[in-house]
DNA sequence: TTGCTGTATCGCTATATGGCGATATAAAGT
DNA sequence: ACTTTATATCGCCATATAGCGATACAGCAA
């Protein structure tokens, strides 16, 4: 694919320059509150609403407003009003690779460890 | 650091457990700040030690050294004294996996971007 | 020992952010 | 109009953390 050569300073160019280091840290920080994790799990059920939301996230709806919003921002969910109520969804499948590799980090990890408590 | 949840009502089951929820935040929370990417980025060219990695940053080393400890704790590089230096490799190859989808979805977020001001 | 280098940690400040209550806005029904 | 419901936003507080300088520690050389 014709991937075009933007103006870049080619010499002293890493391989990522800064300002989408800066994005990516951004998007990777929407993805670093259990809350917001939580808020996303339920999605993956399907749409839901924000009372919803509020009921499966456990925490108050000014937060979790909040965390909608932020989530929103960083590209992860779509909203739609409709009536009174704000549903939301999830607009990128690729949040579902993201958490499926760092949940396998996990498991792996929770092996490692018992192994090394099969000793004792 | 967070109170103790109570008895969860167990009427709202979730396909994770919340502790899951907060290993998986802390994770990526650990790829949320631009250094701490740019670290991994320099590491992702080899073995390098404290000293190249301080270059690599652009910060103080102090700074270096809590992110590369950050880094560590949460199970994505590794160290090893050498001497003087101290080593730094990246120990766990699923943080190319989430780099790689991430930028993936940064260049269609630009190439969607782009798009709409072609009509200008 | 002393000195030098590389790294880790401490103390501090400033900023960012999560959580909360209160309030504002939006949309629909009366 | 007013009321109710659903959501968004505001103000405030407490905590977390990035950055910095100074300092402590670790390892090697003379």
């Amino acid at each position: 694919m014709p991937k075009k050569a933007p103006s870049k300073p080619a010499s002293t160019a890493k391989q990522l320059p800064a300002a989408a280091l800066e994005l990516i840290a951004h998007r990777f920080r929407a993805l670093s509150e259990p809350v917001r994790l939580k808020l996303l799990s339920a999605l993956m059920q399907g749409e839901k609403n924000v009372t919803q939301l509020v009921e499966a996230a456990g925490t108050g709806q000014a937060n979790v407003s909040k965390h909608l919003a932020i989530l929103k921002q960083a590209g992860m969910i779509a909203t739609k009003r409709e009536g009174l109520s704000t549903l939301c969804s999830i607009s990128d499948p690729a949040i579902f690779q993201l958490c499926e590799i760092m949940c396998a980090k996990l498991k792996d990890e929770h092996a490692q460890r018992s192994k090394h408590l099969e000793g004792l």
